[in-house]
DNA sequence: GGCTAAGCGAGACGGTACGTCCTGTCTTTAC
DNA sequence: GTAAAGACAGGACGTACCGTCTCGCTTAGCC
């Protein structure tokens, strides 16, 4: 994870314990979820994932967010900013819309409520970087004078209507988010 | 909470869960919310929470919902859809952007997440008629010639918006949300 | 049961209850019995069951005395005490032995531990006229001197060798009852 | 109890589980008697219990007979068969005679009857080695010429003569004990 | 190459809460 | 006007996990 790790630490439980721990969340759902179980299905001591992860959210948090399918991506710079944030946008729905990606993030959502510790970790490792690349391409667009308040308005505004998408379980595609982009950056202008 | 009771239902029992509930949630958070804790502080048998509430997360979200200040309110009609909007959606942020209805909109999130039904009755009570709400008054709306489908776009980026930021723990104020949704009917041309 | 019955009890009641206890004692032991499933099977409503038997020990007591397969039957008096109360000795072995017999007996004993009352009225209606009845054949035997303590030695001694035999689930035949009553009386000469 | 115990069990739980039943079946009887009353009692969770007692029977069987003051005592031998079973009785009465004696006996008998493997567990400890002891004691009297059969007879009515006196609250004193054995004795020539 | 301390699997422990079942009381409905 | 039906407060059941705590046993990393 980090680089300040104890050198003794074995990394085939902590690999070991990351894939039990996906498996079981997308079997059984984020309530059925157990560190027993997680113990039981990687072959390891409870002891050693109360060792380095100190509690479920957390572990949760760590192990959806160790996948890389749900990564944050740059918008591209083709100097069209539009074309760019809405295709960004679209390319992110598509992600977050599929079954596992909107499975993926509810159960991250949920995780976050459950500790701030691990919002904390969600918006460092997701939803901040996220905000930053949006909003640093929305300020390399040179054609669109915008404070920062504003920018970080029309970001949120397009990251938001995905969250809550998904979180009304109501549909998440592409096209729908591209358009939308398009509509809240035209109202920047 | 609907016609349809089995008769002989306890309206002192009901009422003493659903404050006990509320009571419970706000003092204690929802991680720490156990249905044995409302049966002792409402002074009722476990049995009796079991028989009209399913689980958990319904009794939590029936319990939540039962308040009225988070009641969906429509926005205005002065003929200015901007100003009516923006309005709307000012007053919205203050309301969830106050500790206590972040705390009741995180709180809510979790338990949709929880149960599918709880996700259900949630959109049903609050997220659904808030989009409803403010997609006719943009439909109402003369000057702008909208579709379906732009109304639903602008609305879900106004609510996502604000939901968003509660959930990031972010800044939501009732300036911001102003601003943003000005700009996103701004969008709508 | 006794004569001070209330006027208005139901005997349709009583009857579907006596004969629910006996019939779930049967099936499923004592410790499954509960007042509920009684009721249910018996279909009365549970008050019904509490207004006339005060707790379950003395509900499943009366069923199980109400029946007449274990009730007690005096010795005859053909003028051999010996040959009169083997063959008593006998009969009772043969009851208590059988399998229903000794299920019917156990779970008297369990009622009985349970609760003072249902053991006074254990012995008033099932152990007292054992040892009366016995006692009396005895008392009656001319040829034998015996005192009233070791009248009551005997007849203990008799009976409380099928008792013991039953609740250690050991075997209790005629023929081994039999023997023993003649040891017994044999020891009394 | 046994030599098979798994590894690493906690012999101050097992104490202090088996004093808190004890305690308690004599504070409040058998029928109060809860798991969970033990469990708090005795400063120990209610699955450390359960890990190891089967059921409630069977934990209550086990710690009535870890005691000693009911333990199967060995019959003297004297050459005079007819004082010596007497005295045993004697003995015997006067311990399943006092107050806790047959309150323990009386507890046994009916958690016996709850589970047949308490039942075994009785008879392997109790019941049976009472019942070896004085058999032996009668094969080795050289002037008595008994059969097998005669020897069980004569043992389980002694034996019974004493469970049923104090199944049935009735006087069960040493003086008593010890003229039916006689009694008995005579019986077998 | 051997020593030693850490990390490890295993799993028992004191606890909390679960969701179910039953108790004995009370109230309502219907025959 | 009684009795069925069944809701109620209460409380124990037996289970599942929690997070902590030993127990031996590898095994890495330094002498």
């Amino acid at each position: 994870m980090s680089e300040d790790q104890p050198r003794r630490r074995s990394e085939r439980a902590r690999l070991a314990i990351l894939q039990a721990t996906n498996d079981l969340l997308h079997e059984n759902g984020l309530d059925a979820f157990s560190i027993e179980a997680v113990a039981a299905r990687a072959g390891v001591g409870k002891q050693t994932i109360y060792r380095w992860w100190p509690n479920r959210a957390i572990l949760v948090a760590d192990a959806l967010l160790d996948r890389d399918d749900i990564g944050p991506v740059p918008p591209r710079n083709t100097g069209d900013v539009a074309a760019d944030l809405s295709r960004w946008a679209g390319d992110l729905a598509a992600s977050l819309g599929s079954p596992r990606g909107a499975a993926t993030l509810r159960m991250l959502t949920a995780a976050a409520i459950e500790s701030p510790e691990t919002s904390r970790r969600l918006h460092e490792k997701f939803s901040g970087p996220l905000q930053e690349l949006a909003t640093a391409r929305l300020a390399a667009a040179d054609d669109l004078r915008t404070t920062p308040g504003q920018r970080r308005h029309a970001v949120d505004a397009i990251i938001g209507f995905m969250v809550f998408r998904v979180q009304a379980h109501q549909d998440l595609t592409r096209r729908g988010a591209t358009e939308m982009a398009r509509m809240v950056l035209r109202g920047l202008r």
